[in-house]
DNA sequence: CGGGAGATTGAACGGACTCAAAGTCGGTGG
DNA sequence: CCACCGACTTTGAGTCCGTTCAATCTCCCG
């Protein structure tokens, strides 16, 4: 399925390349990175819901570009327990590995389109320029910060409290006309916040009584109240 | 505290600049990186215990290394809840940031002994040398794999299972003639695997009575049987 | 409209926490 | 060198938050 990749040239320096565009949110996104980076446009790819994108360890020879849909990277234990480190939503970029191999395995939440970038590509293009080298450090610096964030939500923060965290991150994300349109479900969410689903349902329900949110199908969740949320975020 | 950083030499490219030495265990640790990069060998500075080296959201303009002593890095809640990103020991860095402050707060576990760079002399020795920026690259690609592995652990390990992990990285860590000398007490141990002290503390007696380990003192730990620690480690 | 995956809700359980007390050890001063 | 002090650690008892197991419900999609 990766042959269509050798279609993606190797062109090295460009004269002219933009900073990747960093978003206000400091999360993944760098949008349409790829796409302002004459030579190293990428081919898409589509998966469905549930399938992998690439598993832990294998070798690292692409990064991806979230097009649509949305992904997740995970590391799993083998008597099924598992912990989500990311979602990945369109603009945001994933896969990118400083060392040979990919350290989580990274699959689609939904069907999801990405549109890949051989890894030596970039990183011949970083060679000769500096500026792509800094891109690629700003990218994994921002993962780790992300990274650093939650942590301390799996380490230290109530079962309230990350979903509030978790809710004010995706109304970031992806808040639409005051809609937060959920791809994942309620099994992901819990594997992300370090949580069992019935746990994240009833604390969904219970913000719903409060007056914090409604809910409209478990997917659709509207904010009512972003300043309570912000004081348990903490 | 800071003058005499001023005179950290702020030289440039230098024309054989070795990359940082990785030790085997993928830990931080790029031994005696700065002291291998001519002009930038750094002044010294020392903490006494539990001093801080650079608050959460200060700008970071110094990069660290251990020289002797003990670090840890956090984050904090208001509520006093403090989660512990990582410890580092002698030869390790830290305080590498991509963007302009740091995201966490650094102190002295133990009285301690740094050797601090300009983050601007690496910054300039990045953009003449692409070896060196990619050794910037790797530090934090590194610090991001420790993270990952840390939030499968935070997230969803039991008690037993984190400080056998625990265990297992401080004996690859700071092993010496089959002893660990842990610089660190229960409170930050607890602090960095999501538990209270008391949990530490029981899981560590529960290990000693199965015959994994000896105690002697609090700090002095020998690993008896790795393989059955490597098994709850998963 | 009907089927079924996903979500919600309930009840009981349990692992880690909290609160509390006793024990240990390293460091300091006599 | 030894006794003491105080910080740190260990251990105990009871509690609680989140989990587990189970049943019902919702709503999305054919």
């Amino acid at each position: 399925m990766f042959s269509q990749a050798a279609l993606v040239s190797d062109l090295g320096t460009s004269p002219h390349l933009p900073s990747p565009r960093i978003d206000n949110d400091g999360a993944f996104t760098v949008h349409s990175f790829f796409a302002s980076c004459p030579g190293l446009l990428g081919t898409a790819f589509s998966y469905a819901k549930d399938e992998e994108i690439y598993g832990d360890d294998e070798p690292a020879e692409y990064v991806y570009e979230v097009m649509s849909g949305a992904v997740r990277t995970c590391k799993l234990l083998d008597d099924g327990r598992r912990q989500i480190g990311a979602f990945l939503l369109p603009g945001n970029i994933f896969g990118l590995e400083a060392g040979p191999n990919h350290r989580l395995t990274a699959d689609a939440v939904i069907d999801t389109t990405v549109r890949i970038v051989r890894r030596r590509s970039l990183e011949t293009a970083a060679q000769n320029d500096i500026r792509v080298a800094n891109a690629l450090w700003a990218m994994t610096a921002r993962d780790l910060r992300h990274a650093e964030d939650h942590m301390l939500l799996l380490g230290r923060k109530t079962a309230s409290e990350r979903v509030a965290t978790f809710l004010l991150e995706m109304d970031r994300r992806l808040t639409v006309a005051g809609l937060i349109d959920l791809p994942m479900c309620r099994r992901d969410i819990a594997d992300y916040l370090g949580l069992t689903l019935e746990t994240v349902s009833r604390v969904l329900s219970q913000f719903r009584t409060e007056g914090m949110l409604g809910l409209s199908g478990a997917r659709h969740i509207t904010l009512r109240n972003r300043q309570r949320l912000r004081s348990m975020n903490i």
